[in-house]
RNA sequence: UGGGGCGUCGCCAAGUGGUAAGGCAUCGGUUUUUGGUACCGACAUUCCCAGGUUCGAAUCCUGGCGCCCCAG
């Protein structure tokens, strides 16, 4: 059996020959993934990762990968007959991302949960199964895409501009990358997405898309936070560029850099915004929206999915996000070692905060440069 | 207790006889697989209190109460 023409997968196989494990989240994404492939006569082999408490979970609307969403990946899995498997990763998805996330708040910094979850957890040790499951690849319903290029797989935003992920997605590495299946990547819109859910007979066809933090019940960050790390939480004084206090606040979790509202303070013309985070003085410095324009920062953790060494030149000219909702912008990234740069943004931005991502695009064409995170710097 | 000023939503504040602007804060929502931003909406039947004048007052008068400034 050689050279068998390239399957949907990438792979010289029949499908039939071809074994794929999806992360299926129990969303209508992974559940099309997942039943697209069965239906093209895959070996497919459903996982869902069990991340998080079952009761605070099943209260949840739009959650994933707890609860209801794990019976609704089951559903689907039964519905298409192919075997599912349900991870107990609690213990896993605590140590890599919770305890983060708690602890970069109690920092001062402002935590992307759900890149380390990708990036620790999906694609690692649930990779890691994968392969000892003897999987040819493992797919998930990323809207991203994995573009065979001259030097191997890479990575490039989705079709649908207002549905790409590539900015939880950053720090796939190659070896992952080379692994890894997007199938819906190359959609135009999500409500194809739903379509084929429908047309597949899914029942979480009209299953709400998720959001906020999977496993922050209400929005409420600060209380789970709390929870954590009891007492923690210490309150401070809200103070003006000059150090003027204006105010007190229970505890520098509960802000962010860019932040307007929960400060409290009134009387003044202007709103005020958070300009920066004190976790050791437990200050809340705030000023007025003219402060909170950024346009060099650094990073650090650095993925880089360029062609050549990431060192390998004094500046890169490209594009970053510096966030998930807004367009990539212009800048300049000088590197200043292996994994770690100084960014200059070509028109500032406001509200960068530590914590968070920034990724690297391609000036043109929607490739996916890799990026860093954010932090205060040396 | 001589003179002057002031008292309007949690804060700032417009309104000086015609039936309570606006900003900040707060609350709710929309957008968003992080946080945040932005946007939309809500928010004083009542103007320190009590009388009075007037068809009609937060706006005029009287008396209280409170605060501020100058002068003792």
């Amino acid at each position: 059996m050689l050279d068998h023409p390239l399957n949907s997968l990438g792979l010289p196989k029949a499908p039939a020959d071809t074994r794929v494990v999806v992360a299926m989240s129990g969303g209508v994404d992974s559940s099309v993934v997942a039943a697209q492939l069965a239906g093209e006569g895959y070996d497919v082999v459903g996982v869902t990762l069990q991340l998080y408490d079952h009761g605070a979970a099943l209260a949840k609307k739009g959650a994933c990968c707890a609860g209801r969403d794990i019976h609704d990946a089951r559903r689907v899995a039964e519905t298409m007959g192919f075997p599912h498997y349900v991870l107990d990763y609690e213990n896993t998805f605590r140590e890599a991302v919770i305890d983060e996330f708690a602890d970069a708040y109690l920092a001062g910094a402002t935590p992307v949960p759900c890149i380390r979850c990708n990036e620790r957890v999906k694609f690692k040790d649930l990779l890691a199964t994968a392969r000892d499951l003897d999987a040819d690849c493992m797919a998930t319903g990323h809207y991203i895409q994995r573009q065979m290029g001259v030097r191997g797989a890479e990575l490039h935003r989705a079709t649908d501009a207002a549905r790409d992920q590539s900015y939880f997605l950053f720090s796939t590495t190659p070896q992952q990358l080379d692994y890894l299946r997007f199938p819906l990547g190359h959609l135009a819109s999500k409500a194809e997405t739903r379509a084929l859910a429908a047309r597949y007979g899914l029942s979480v066809a009209d299953k709400p898309d998720s959001q906020d933090i999977c496993f922050v019940p209400n929005g409420n960050y600060a209380a789970v936070i709390e929870k954590l790390r009891p007492g923690s939480a210490e309150p401070g004084e809200i103070v003006d560029l000059s150090g003027h206090v204006l105010g007190a606040h229970p505890g520098v979790i509960h802000y962010t850099v860019g932040q307007r509202r929960g400060l409290g303070i009134g009387g003044l013309g202007d709103p005020l915004y958070v300009v920066r985070l004190d976790a050791d003085t437990r200050r809340v410095v705030v000023g007025p929206k003219e402060a909170l324009s950024t346009r060099i920062f650094a990073l650090r953790e650095i993925n880089w999915l360029g062609d050549g060494a990431f060192d390998a030149q004094a500046a890169w000219h490209l594009e970053v996000k510096v966030r998930s909702t807004r367009p990539p912008r212009p800048a300049i990234i000088r590197p200043l070692s292996a994994t770690e740069a100084e960014v200059e943004l070509l028109n500032a931005e406001d509200g960068v905060s530590a914590g968070q991502a920034c990724v690297f695009y391609a000036p043109e064409g929607g490739r996916v440069f890799g990026g860093g995170w954010i932090w205060k710097g040396r």
